[in-house]
Parts: structure tokens; sequence; C-alpha cells
DNA sequence: TATACAATCGCACATTCGTGGTATATTCCA
DNA sequence: TGGAATATACCACGAATGTGCGATTGTATA
């Protein structure tokens, strides 16, 4: 997907970020590298979804992970919301692996510190345009780590086989009565279990249960 | 959690690799390494689970994807669970990111290309090593873009705001009298807003609704 | 061998749900 | 201006759930 600019045909690069004086930097290093225009700078999510509506989106947005107002991980699926093309890089702090992560999951491209050299940030927007993804080694493991720790078995609450079974059954909507029929059990016993399973699960109503059940990816 | 070795205390790698010929280029030149060693070379997992439960766990396990028997995915599950310090990179071939991306799920730390120079390997090692990910921007890409799909395919049912304010309620296990209460409504109102909700998902259980939420990513 | 645990089954009863109706006020848009 | 959509509210009633008591079998396992 790589695009070839002249001078004529700028990159459309737009910033969010509340700090006037890191953006101000940021617009002129942009301005100041060929093949990218730093076409607006806002201060907050709300001002540039404004824009947006009537406005050529840009190619990238470098969007503050911590803004006031709405914050970057909700700005970033408003804009993907709006222009699914525009790719978004988040400007953040260390030790906010959580955001970055939430970010990314709503579809972020990548994302830079904001302590490292602003070069870094043309280098990441160069990498994103070319179909990468900016992240460094030791950040793409913090997100696999996340990630495997959503993706992975996680709480165990000691729930038995028949226990995981008729759960799973009750998940997909099923009702007690139903779930008798198709194990071949009374209803009793079904119901039995479900108690049991409430108790370890220390829930009180089938939703909460079944919330638990995706939450913590139990089954 | 970086470790310093000496010649005398040199890092243990394991293959597990069909390909014969390429395990051996790799058990090679790993032996040519300064501080890594390549204790053992196994054609599938099966051999090497059952090696495991005898010998010292390895630090670095080099696991092909597409092996015959127990595949490279289902590996990972077990090695991981068997030896969860141990380290796991997977040898993939292009165009298989689906793999790549359960396995990274199932606890791989990264991968690298088989067709790219054996020496990448033992770049990747020594990152793996070092606390990072071997992940090249655009495979880092494309397990965003993985990760995005499964994380962001908002079935749209035309929910209203309101209905999603109280489904949201109920998903984490509340009731509707209670839900009544919170939201300053009446019972009949949760439940009128509560039927409307079920048309719309068609479901005709609370948790045949929490279900879809989940599964969908709705709210 | 004793005992803990899992799985099965039972009853009773209050509470909550699911669903069929109907109805009014507001807002928004054609 | 006049529907369409939304949010609000009410009633009734059978169905299902949640929870309090039990009980009897096996099957491990300490």
């Amino acid at each position: 997907m790589g695009k070839k600019q002249s001078l004529a045909q700028r990159v459309t690069i737009w910033l969010v970020e509340d700090n006037i004086h890191f953006q101000k930097t940021l617009a002129e290093l942009i301005n100041e590298t060929e093949g990218m225009r730093c076409a607006f700078g806002f201060t907050s999510c709300e001002e540039a979804l404004k824009t947006l509506e009537s406005s050529e989106p840009p190619e990238v947005i470098l969007l503050d992970i911590g803004l006031p107002g709405m914050d970057g991980v909700e700005g970033v699926k408003q804009f993907k919301a709006a222009s699914p093309s525009t790719n978004i890089i988040m400007l953040t702090i260390h030790d906010d692996s959580i955001n970055v992560f939430n970010a990314l999951c709503a579809g972020a491209s990548g994302y830079i510190l904001k302590d490292s050299s602003p070069e870094n940030a043309i280098e990441a927007i160069k990498e994103v345009l070319a179909g990468g993804a900016p992240m460094n080694a030791s950040i793409a493991h913090t997100v696999l780590d996340l990630f495997t720790s959503l993706a992975a078995p996680k709480g165990n609450y000691g729930l038995t086989d028949r226990e995981k079974e008729i759960l799973k059954l009750m998940v997909n909507g099923s009702t007690k009565k139903k779930i008798a029929k198709q194990l071949f059990l009374s209803f009793h016993t079904v119901n039995t279990h479900l108690k049991n399973i409430y108790i370890k699960l220390q829930v009180h109503t089938l939703s909460g249960a079944v919330s638990k059940v995706y939450k913590e990816n139990l089954l």
C-alpha cells in the first residue's frame, strides 16, 4: 500500500496533542520533512472529530493517548469509525501498556514514546505508510503478554467437567429443562449443578455467570 | 531478565523441526555461536515433550509451526504448560499469519521466517533472551490486524443508546428491578427495553443476549 | 477403611423472567 | 405538519430461575 509523494502530493498528517509545545515541535518537524504536511494541530479529540466531518481525512493521525475529555483510546475508535483508512499512531509515555494495548485493539497502527526523539515520529509515520507497525521489541513483547493473558486459560474456579459442560450449554442460551433432556438428566440434577456453579463463580444470576465465562475465558 | 553466559554456562536450545537438513543447519549455527548450545533436535513435538519429562527444560525452543502429528500451535500450549519459563520461537513460512497468530496467543514469544537467513534465528534467540519479541514490522501489523478483526467487528443490531445502557447492566449480572432503581426508571420501562433488545438480537433469554454481546463485541 | 468429592435426584417456594397486550410524551425529520 | 423513532409506563400470567433444605450412589485417595 506504499504511496509515492512528490512535493506537490504530500501525505497529510494531523496532530492531536494537548501539550502545545510538543505539538508545535512535532508539526515543525513534519513540515520540514519531504513528502509530509501537518494540516492541523488539535488539543482534543472532540475538535479533531468535528473537523473530520467537513474535511478530507488525513493519511495519518498522531494521537496523544492521555487527553483531557475524550481519551486517546476512545478517540481511536471514533476516528476509525469515521475514517477507517486513516492510520493512527499513539503518542504515549512509559508504563502505559494497558492503554497502548487497548488503543491497538481499537485500531491504532502503532505507537511511539513521547520522550523518544521527535525524529522517531517521522520514522514511525514512514513505517506506517509502508504498511508496518511501529512498535519496538519490548513493547511487542508487552502486547503479546497482555494478549496471551487475555486469550489463555485464566482463572480456574474448580469447576468439574460436568459443571463446565452444563455451563457451556447455559451460555449458549439454553434452559435448564432443555439441558436436562439433552444430557438425559433430571431437571433437578441440572439445577443442582448450576447451583454449585453459582457458588463457585460467586454469582447469583445466569447472566453473571455467562459474563464471567467470557471475561475470564473459562470453559 | 537478561542473563550473562560464559562459555561454561551456555543457553540451552532445543530444535523441533521435521526437515532434518534445516534442523542440522540451525543446530550447527547455534553451536558455533558463543553462549548457545543446541541440546536436542527433534522431528516432532511428541518426542520433545517426552524428553521434557526427564530433562531440564531449555531456555529456548525453536519450533516448526507446521509439523506432522501435533502441530506447532498445539505444541506451544503443551510446552508452555510443562515449562512456562521456556521461550518459544516459531519457525514458519510466509502467509501463515493465522497460525502465527494462534501460536502467539498460545504463548510463543515470536517467530522467524524459514526462508530468511539462518543467522536471523540467532538474532531472534538473542532478542528473546533479552526480553524482546522477534517480529518484523509487517508481521506485527498482520498480528494487529487479526487482533483488531477479532476485537472489532461490531455487529450492529440497531440498539439505541438506552437499550445499550440497560443491556450493559444486565450483562454484568444485575436484575431488571435493580436497574430500574439505578436508572430511576419504572420496572416496566426496563422490561419494555429488554423486550425490544431481545427482538433486535433475536434471542429469548438473557444468557443468549449476554453471549451475543461478548461473541460479537456489542456495546 | 474412612472420608472426601463428584454426580445423581428430589421438593418447596419466593422471586424473576419472557411475552402478550396498550398507552403517552418527545424529538426529529421528511 | 404529520408520521417514525424513541423513551417512558402499566398490566397480567405462565414459565423459568434462584435457593433453601435434603438424599443416594459411586470413585478416589489418604
